[in-house]
RNA sequence: GGCGCGUUGGAGAAGUGGCUUAACUCACCAGCCUUUCACGCUGGCAUUCACGAGUUCGAAUCUCGUACGCGUCACCA
């Protein structure tokens, strides 16, 4: 058959070629260091922790070495596509501080050279590079419906062949005369484009993945689809075509596209493109009753990057510690410069995992925690501002008119400096977290929440406290306040020296650190809270004294 | 089932033939500091690198096999 007849009868409209794109999208004039790299998603409204991490590694991989980052927008799929998916891609990782340099800006919209890129404004593209492979002979037109692959596959399995698909023998449509194919497109039928594939599962391919090293394969054999019948292309074909066209130079992209790198480095070679270079990331895990599985959409809050951000866990925090999956080192660069911004902590293909880690929700927190303990105290109140606007209106407008009062509570934890508490690692715990320094004017949450010591009877600690309500009075200052606990402490019976007491224990009914607890608990329904004479200070006489008393008549 | 990837402590991991009696971080435990709560500090936490065999004077590191886990085999990406 003459190819260029086929090639004619295919794409009649198609005039340009692959020459003509190659000086549409010229090669890009960088160092031959710098690396371009891009996030391609697809819109479909959901971004995967997975998805932010892989983007974070190719946003450090590309402004590491002076390259470029592009957005690509693989929305071939009109059936999972969903409203205002480009802008939700968008907003999120603008969230996260991530911008590109160029891409998708919006639906139509882009910003840069190489544009379009959203894949379903390049049908003009792969038409081109698919009429290009019909006339060397690397493809075909298939007028396969879904009911003949499903028997061809039925077919294959009973007879137990290794491997199921359109290919070689059971690749009828290669068969196909040029009167026939005329005929059926004559007649109105639809045709999918098929690779011819050239390849042999004799033969053996190579990858050299940038963290895994060399693979070995056996070369693709399938005649699997270019474009789909409705002449968008399928996700292999388009990846070979936008990545040579967008100049990509390193493709970064989830483990599991590798088994189907077989069939990308024929589309490269058939189309005589020069190949990138590939990095294949680890997926991140979750351990499921015993078994390690992918953090999954469907079952697994925390797989989606908006759960961060309703939970208020600060964006640098989430960043840093996916850095540290993909550089555990990263946290010794991190004490060492403990003030640098993370952006210059340099990522290193080198250090990165080959296998899947565990998300390690415990271990976010920690670094969550950290950053906030760092944070000074504007930041604070304008992290928690911030949050709330967007996650708790009701909140929001609480600060908003007691302003005054909640800086001064946020004073009793925050500000940074070597002493900083670490009580809370995301902006929504602030609320729940301290609800006893909100609770007369912003009841958000049922109070009190007693936590009582296991150690203690009750009626000790009632004992206790209906004392120290007897002979409250509004403290002057700090240690006027500790003075004063300390004698009433010490005239219950309580040790007031720390070392008597561990010397002998049972000399005594508790420490004074014990009597402290008690106090803390009528007074903030818990064991643990920053300084309580500052709590007291906060709140008032009125509240403190109502507490003590609430305390005593609820037990 | 075919193909591919992986397996160092509870978790993330460093380590690529002798410098490792396996770093560092989180978690956990003990203690110290301390006027409460925290913060901080010190120490403990794998006689051993999935298992078996081999190469070697020497192996977590190289080879082979086994087991287990994961991924993938669409007109989805």
């Amino acid at each position: 058959m003459d190819n260029n007849l086929l090639a004619e009868l295919l794409f009649p409209q198609v005039t340009q070629t692959i020459e003509d794109l190659e000086q549409r999208f010229p090669k890009r004039d960088l160092d031959e260091n710098a690396k371009v790299t891009r996030f391609a998603p697809s819109p479909t409204g959901f971004m995967h922790i997975g998805g932010l991490y892989a983007t974070l590694i190719s946003w450090f991989l590309a402004k590491q070495s002076g390259g470029v980052f592009m957005l690509r927008i693989e929305d071939t799929d009109k059936k999972r596509e969903v409203e205002n998916g480009i802008e939700q891609i968008i907003s999120v990782l603008g969230r996260f501080g991530i911008t590109f340099d160029e891409g998708a800006t919006g639906v139509g919209t882009a910003n840069g050279a190489y544009a379009p890129y959203q894949q379903s404004l390049r049908a003009d593209i792969y038409a081109i590079c698919g009429k290009e492979l019909v006339k060397k002979g690397y493809a075909y037109p298939c007028f396969c419906s879904e009911d003949d692959l499903a028997a061809l596959r039925s077919k294959q399995e009973q007879n137990k062949e290794d491997d199921l698909g359109y290919y070689g023998e059971y690749a009828t449509c290669r068969k196909l005369t040029y009167e026939e194919i005329k005929a059926k497109l004559e007649q109105g039928e639809k045709f999918t484009l098929r690779l011819k594939s050239p390849g042999s599962k004799e033969n053996s391919i190579k990858l050299k993945d940038s963290v895994r090293g060399i693979i070995e394969f056996p070369e693709n054999i399938m005649d699997i689809v270019l474009l789909k019948s409705d002449g968008i292309p399928t996700y292999h074909f388009a990846h070979a075509v936008d990545d040579h066209f967008m100049r990509t130079t390193d493709v970064i992209r989830g483990e599991e596209w590798l088994p189907s790198y077989p069939i990308h480095h024929q589309l490269f070679q058939v189309l005589e493109f020069p190949l990138p270079r590939f990095l294949h990331i680890s997926p991140i895990m979750k351990l499921d009753n015993g078994n390690r599985r992918k953090l999954s959409k469907r079952k697994d809050a925390e797989a989606a990057v908006s759960f961060y951000l309703e939970e208020g866990y600060p964006v640098d925090g989430v960043l840093e510690y996916l850095l540290t999956v993909a550089n555990s080192d990263y946290e010794e660069w991190r004490m060492a410069h403990a003030a640098e911004d993370y952006h210059n902590f340099k990522l290193s293909v080198k250090k990165m995992s080959v296998s899947g880690a565990l998300f390690d929700l415990v271990k976010l927190n920690d670094i969550c925690k950290n950053v906030i303990a760092a944070l000074s105290q504007e930041d604070v109140i304008a992290g928690i501002k911030a949050w709330a606007a967007e996650y708790n209106p009701e909140f929001a407008e609480y600060l908003e008119a007691n302003d005054e009062y909640f800086r001064k509570t946020v004073a009793i934890w925050s500000g940074g400096g070597k002493k900083a508490r670490k009580d809370i690692f995301k902006w929504s715990q602030v609320a729940a977290e301290y609800d006893y320094l909100y609770q007369e004017q912003y009841n958000s949450k049922p109070f009190p929440c007693y936590q009582l010591p296991e150690n203690f009877d009750i009626a000790e600690i009632k004992r206790v406290v209906n004392e120290y309500e007897l002979r409250y009075s509004e403290p002057a200052d700090s240690s006027a306040w500790f003075a004063g606990v300390k004698e009433l402490a010490a005239e219950m019976g309580y040790c007031t020296d720390m070392k008597a007491y561990k010397a002998d224990p049972t000399a005594y009914p508790g420490s004074v650190a014990d009597f402290c607890t008690f106090l803390r608990i009528a007074i903030t329904g818990r064991i643990n809270s920053p300084d309580l004479f500052s709590i007291i200070q906060a709140i008032g006489e009125q509240n403190t004294r109502s507490r003590l008393k609430n305390f005593i008549v609820s037990h």
